[in-house]
DNA sequence: CGTGTCATGTAAGGAGTTACATGATTTG
DNA sequence: CAAATCATGTAACTCCTTACATGACACG
C-alpha cells in the first residue's frame, strides 16, 4: 500500500482535487493512514503522467480554481491489482509507548502527565470518529463498518487501559508522599 | 523518537551488541516499534563517533566476535533530553484497514479471507506477548506494565472486533447464496 | 553436507516529511 | 485589517527498507 493505491481508491466513486483528497484523508482515514500535501500533489502528477487519472481545471466563484482528478479505466485496473495483492503488515510506531517502556528512568509525575495527555487525545479521537459515522452508519458497506469498529473499539480499549494505568500511577504517587 | 533514542534507552541498564539490540527489539518492542540491521548498525557507528556510546570487541568461543556497546555519560544526558522532549504523535499505518475501507470493491469472500488472516496473526501476537511477560510480570516498573497492557488489550480488542466482523460477513455470504 | 544461528556491515533506493513559496477570498 | 480557509506546488532532507556481501560454527 502506497499513496497511489490510496488515492486510486478515493477516486473510485467520485472525482476530487488534491485539496479535497487531503481533507477526506484527515476526516476518515486519520486512524490508519496519514499523509501530507508534499506526498499528495507529486503523486497526483505522477499518476496523471501514467494515465491512471485525468486532470480537469475547474473554475470556482469566490475561491481559487482547482484541479479535479478523475480515475481512468487503466487506473481502475491498477486499483484492482492493489486490492488483489497480499496484505502488508501493519506498522505501528508509538513514541508514547516507548516512553512508558522507559518510564523507570523518569519520575511518576512525568509518566502521569504522559498518560493524561494520551487520555485527552484519545477522548478527542473517539468523539470525532463516532460523530463522523453516527449519521451514515446504516448505509455503509459491512466491511467499512468493521473498519470503523476497529478504530473505535481500539481507541476505547486504549482509553480504558490508560484510565486504569492512571489510577495505579496516582495511587503510587500518593503512596510515595507518605 | 528515532532509532538513536531507542538504542540509548536499551543501553541504559546493560551493554549490548547490535545483534542483541535487534533481538530485544523484536521480542519486546515489536508492537510499537520496528527496525532493521540497516538502521541499527549505521546508527551505532554514528553514535560512537558522537561519543554517546563506546565500542568494545568481545571474543567468543564457538561464535563470531561481537561489538558490545556501552552508553557514556554524554549518552545518558542525551537520553534524558529525549525523555523530556514533547511526546510525538503515534503513527499507525494499516494496509488491512485500508482494504476493509475499500471492501465494497471486492467480493465478500475476499473480505472474509483478510479477516481470517488478521485473526490468525493477532492470535499469534497475543500468545507471544503474554508468554514473554508472564514470568517477570511482578518485577516490572508500573509504567512498563501499562505499556504491555496497552499492547495486549489493544490486540484483544482488535481480535474481538474481527471475530464479530467475521460472523457478520459469513452470515451475509450465506444469505447471498440463497 | 546442508540448514540455521550468530554476527557485522554497505549501498542503493524509496517513501514520505517539513519547510518554503504564493496568492486570492472570506469572515470576524 | 488580521486571521482563517481554499488551493497548489517544490525542494531539501531524513529516515528507513531491501538487497547484497561475507563468514564461522553448530546441529542433525
Amino acid at each position: 500500500m502506497n499513496s497511489q493505491d490510496v488515492i486510486l481508491g478515493m477516486l473510485m466513486k467520485q472525482s476530487r482535487s488534491g485539496y479535497e483528497i487531503k481533507q477526506v484523508l484527515e476526516e476518515l482515514f486519520a486512524y490508519f493512514y496519514q499523509s501530507s500535501y508534499g506526498t499528495i500533489y507529486p503523486t497526483l502528477g505522477k499518476m496523471e503522467k501514467e494515465q491512471l487519472i485525468t486532470k480537469e481545471n475547474v473554475l470556482q466563484e469566490g475561491k481559487p480554481n482547482k484541479n479535479v482528478y478523475t480515475i481512468t479505466e487503466r487506473g481502475r485496473e491498477q486499483f484492482n491489482v492493489y486490492m488483489n495483492s497480499p496484505v502488508e503488515n501493519d506498522s505501528y510506531k508509538s513514541d508514547f509507548l516507548m516512553r512508558l517502556f522507559f518510564g523507570e528512568y523518569v519520575g511518576y509525575d512525568k509518566v502521569i502527565s504522559w498518560l493524561k495527555q494520551a487520555r485527552e487525545q484519545l477522548q478527542r479521537n473517539i468523539e470525532r470518529l463516532s460523530e463522523t459515522f453516527a449519521q451514515e452508519r446504516e448505509r455503509l458497506h459491512p466491511a467499512k463498518i468493521i473498519c470503523i469498529q476497529m478504530g473505535l473499539k481500539g481507541y476505547q480499549a486504549n482509553l480504558e487501559t490508560i484510565e486504569e494505568g492512571l489510577a495505579l500511577m496516582e495511587q503510587l504517587e500518593q503512596g510515595k508522599r507518605d
